[in-house]
DNA sequence: CCGGATCGTCGAACCGGTTCGCACTCTCAA
DNA sequence: TTGAGAGTGCGAACCGGTTCGACGATCCGG
């Protein structure tokens, strides 16, 4: 493999004055620079990204860590992935993915071993463990996800609250005065996935407020178990004229439990999700859903993340925290109660 | 952050005698291992990646290709993701994830960077433009997906003839005589995606043999598309009790179409499908299967280039093209005509 | 005609690890 | 008493880039 070392042999220069050439970074003259890319040419000559670490203490290398727990939906998680690694590679970046279970232990490796110039953390959790040492780090992060505490990181989330409330707002101005919300399991909850709660809250403040009976409910993350859950919720509610689901399992699920009860919606139920465009259409979901805009929100975060990282931002200047505001998505599965 | 230097001078010993005490490879004295080791804890030392990548040409990072084609169905891919990320962390590498459109280009930096120790290409295609470049390349490679020429990597895939054959043979022996099959779309085929027809020839000569007779045909990759696909199908072969699915997107659309048209399983039709159990489950579908085992697939893959890389199998060694056989997952939706 | 700025290039140092060769100290057997 | 050999540690070189300071040449104005 060619190094600049033999780029300069063959252009008869100096190791430095190839450098120079190549990131033009002093002037340098036009014969020079021609016989420097020539050789660039002939050898095939490429940097080696090791050595330009270490010389520039920087990799083009953005850490993306994606936990894939047991009680979430991985699909789901696909699309910020995504949204992530295109918008890094957008910018110059390459993405390293961490998977693995324990989240916490491979933080400290890539941020103390320098493989990353920053970082971008799915699935945050309101206390979560790696957000100590993503502080500690020496490179900047960017969340997906809100956590109770934001200092020292850029926040990415959609605005859960209002979600919650404007799919309670759309079956009311519909007409509906009891509906049910399936959110996610509870112990998604438990272990801090605020946003379960964020919506509900929400949900239950603004049917309050319009005098609907809201029964909140959490759904399992898989099948069968999910599908039952939805048949007890439809069950134990016969007055429900509507149904919001917050859990894209439940969500997949749906189809099948009403053809399986016989109910067609939005005759018999009024339906209405939160999941993004992609996801419906993925999985044939015919719900009208307040959109969750992942990829959008994997943009945001590693633009700022680039930028933070290219000092654009200062270190010290303050941080953001940004929500998406959700928007609804008409999909026909609402109507007037019957 | 510490460097090995700071580790010697707090050890009071030299830069050297501090990295042959890290890594074992000479016999360090217990007194001055127990002093160094002190000095690691309490500077909180961790090697400098880069500088390491430089200084052993070795970077511990496994570059992952995947493509997101329009026409391929996103989440079937993150399961190989998985099983590669996972079982590359097992063996103490990370992953470089590159999603980029262009994976020629792609790939060509990656290794011309030294940025890898290995590729794991996936959904390989028949004649796969990633390929040479692959074979040029420093670093070994390995693929899931079968391509013409298996020369200089590592092969492996799911032997999508016997799948093929197995499903045939499955609904035969039940006394179906007249079945369909729903294939990727057409222009996969075009692109080089040759699983699509191995599975088919298999299936029309397997049929063939026996004296059924199978109406091949291709459907899209999204709705609401497949699900016109999968009615024209069914509208153009009333006499077919048989259905089967090399098709993700009709797989998941198929039970809302079913249902539109009043049709239950087994009892109005057999289906079986051809995915992994993880997809089922992800996706509710009730539908018998052959398995793909995409975790499998990635994780030998993986296994494999890992002895590549750390020499247990010489350069020269010859390469591996090894098929997981099927397995048919029976999950009750398959029966014999009515 | 001289002095200072500007341009273009080079040598050397540095980033932070690993590894080779050598030297020193002991031990033990001839 | 001496020499071989094992056990330990050190210094220096190297991996392949980037960047700083210096230096010669050219150009300009006074």
């Amino acid at each position: 493999m060619a190094t600049i070392g033999d780029v300069a042999r063959v252009a008869g220069v100096s190791r430095s004055t190839a450098s120079y050439a190549l990131s033009g970074k002093r002037a340098i003259s036009t014969d020079v620079r021609r016989r420097v890319e020539e050789a660039v040419r002939e050898l095939g000559y490429t940097p080696n990204a090791g050595a330009r670490a270490l010389a520039t203490s920087q990799t083009m290398v953005i850490g993306l860590l994606a936990q894939f727990l047991e009680d979430e939906f991985a699909p789901a998680m696909l699309q910020y992935m995504l949204g992530v690694s295109n918008t890094a590679r957008e910018h110059g970046y390459d993405i390293l993915l961490v998977t693995e279970a324990d989240g916490t232990r491979a933080l400290r490796r890539i941020t103390d071993s320098r493989m990353v110039d920053g970082i971008v953390l799915l699935n945050v959790a309101e206390h979560d463990e790696r957000l100590p040492i993503l502080r500690a780090a020496a490179q900047p992060g960017a969340l997906v996800g809100l956590p109770a505490d934001c200092t020292g990181v850029d926040v990415f989330d959609l605005d859960f609250e209002e979600a919650g409330r404007l799919m309670v707002e759309h079956l009311h101005r519909l007409g509906h005065r009891e509906v049910a919300l399936v959110s996610q399991p509870e112990h998604v909850v438990e272990r801090g996935g605020a946003y379960v709660w964020r919506l509900q809250n929400a949900a239950l403040e603004a049917a309050r407020a319009r005098g609907m009976t809201l029964h909140a409910t959490f759904g399992s993350a898989h099948q069968p178990e999910v599908g039952r859950d939805l048949n007890a919720v439809l069950d134990a509610h016969p007055g429900a004229t509507g149904l919001l689901i917050n859990n894209e399992a439940a969500a997949a699920a749906l189809p099948s439990v009403l053809h399986g009860r016989g109910m067609s919606v939005p005759h018999d139920l009024s339906v209405i999700g939160r999941y993004s465009d992609e996801f419906a259409r993925t999985f044939s979901l015919p719900y009208s859903s307040v959109e969750s805009a992942p990829d959008r929100l994997g943009r945001m975060a590693v633009r700022q993340l680039v930028r933070r990282i290219e000092g654009e931002v200062g270190q010290e200047e303050p941080h953001v925290v940004r929500f998406v505001s959700p928007e609804l998505v008409d999909r026909g599965s609402t109507g007037s109660p019957s």
